[in-house]
Formats: structure tokens, C-alpha cells, sequence
DNA sequence: CCAATAGTTCAACTATTATCGAACCATGAA
DNA sequence: TTCATGGTTCGATAATAGTTGAACTATTGG
């Protein structure tokens, strides 16, 4: 009766500002980021991970940004899925998320 | 008859945020621009890049906030004087750098 | 000109990260 | 219960990043 994690996440207090650019400092994480801007999304639909990029490949850009504290990653039927901690982040560092999901994209 | 640079710098056009957070992701280097937050600093009088650690490593940490277009590195005197490139950092990516020196200090 | 100071560059080494196949695990559907 | 799906974990390897000593450069002061 447990339809929540498993995997552990940072408690809010104990996120890091250097750990929080590192995990966004990855061009496919950042888009990963974006995408979750707009709303949870499973990790088989967000296309930043890239249907052709291995499984493995994928469970770990998402272990760092989960271990960064950037999003959740919960249980979700046979799917995983994958929250921005929106609230976590802004208490913590206000502004930031705001001032890097609203700049201009990248090599587009 | 040049007491400018001569190393390379990117334009502002050019700074790409995955650069700059990957530069500031270092504790090291977060905590030099921390200190450039108060105006420039000849490289010398930097606390943040210890006096007990080798030139080259300084020198290093100062290239990759360079090339990342974080800060300009300019001859002055013998020594290299480093300001924080606020108006390009500004003008490329708005309320990024005030969100993370304004964000509490890590590890203290 | 000579020495001292401040820093760069290079090359070697270490350490951290990323990538990915293979084996394994949990859930939902048939 | 059995199977397919979606993911995790592990271990190996590749790639990237950091550290440092040594040699070199540029500037100031004597």
C-alpha cells in the first residue's frame, strides 16, 4: 500500500546550492528540467531523456537530479514519475528556478 | 601600451548557462564570485582561493570562471585583476546571479 | 640590467562523472 | 501465475575535470 518512493530524496534543509548547479549544469537534465516545468510527467514520456538513450542511461541523469533534490521521483503504477520540488527550491534558493527555466534556451 | 587582457573572452552573446552554472557548481569558485560580489579583486587578494593553494590551481579556477564568462580577468599592474561580468550575466540571463549570491552560504 | 612578484602554460597524474550492457525487480494486464 | 513493461543496480570502461610541479612570461622596483 504504497504507491510512493523508494528511492531516497534530500530533505528541503539539506539541499546545496553547488549540488543543485552541478545536477543543472547537463544540457539533457536542464531540458529535463524544463519539460518538468510545465507539470509531473512519467519518465517513459519525457523526451528529453531521448527514446534511443538506454535505460540505464536514463535511471541515472534522473538518480542525479533526485539526489540533487531538483525533482521527485515516485511510484506511479508501473511508471516512474517525475515532479519538479518547485516549493523546495524556491524556499531555499528563491529565484533561482524562476531565472534559469526563464532564459533563453540553449543551441537550439 | 596594454594594460587590458590578453586572454580570451567570450562575448555576451556567446555565455551558455550550462557553462555557467558548471563553473559555479565548484564551492571554491562559488565562493570567489561571492567575493567579487563586493567589487573587483586583484587575483592576489583573493581569501577564497587560499593562500596555501599552488598558482596553478588558482590560476584554473579563475580560467574556467573566465571562459564560462563569469568574470573578466585584466592585467593591472603585475598583478590580474578579476570583476564580475554583471551587466552580461544580467543581460543574458535576468535575476540568475542575484538568486544564487543572495542564496545562504553553504557549509558555513 | 637584475631580481622579485604574480601569474600562465604544459604535462602528468588523480578523481570524479558519464555511458551502457546485463542481470535483476516490481507492477499491471491477460 | 505468467508475461511484458518500465525501471533500478552493478560493474566495466570512457570521458571529463581538478591538482600540481616545473618551466616560462610580464611587470615593477632597485
Amino acid at each position: 500500500m504504497n504507491s510512493a518512493e523508494k528511492l531516497p530524496h534530500p530533505e528541503r534543509e539539506d539541499l546545496e546550492l553547488t549540488e543543485v548547479l552541478q545536477a543543472l549544469s547537463d544540457p539533457t537534465r536542464l531540458a529535463l528540467v524544463r519539460e518538468l516545468e510545465a507539470g509531473p510527467l512519467d519518465m517513459v514520456d519525457c523526451s528529453a531523456l531521448g527514446p534511443d538513450t538506454p535505460k540505464s542511461t536514463r535511471s541515472h541523469q534522473v538518480k542525479v537530479l533526485r539526489e540533487a533534490g531538483v525533482i521527485i521521483s515516485e511510484l506511479h503504477g508501473r511508471n516512474r514519475r517525475l515532479t519538479l520540488r518547485r516549493d523546495d527550491l524556491n524556499a531555499r534558493f528563491p529565484g533561482l528556478m524562476a531565472a534559469i527555466l526563464s532564459s533563453a534556451e540553449e543551441a537550439g
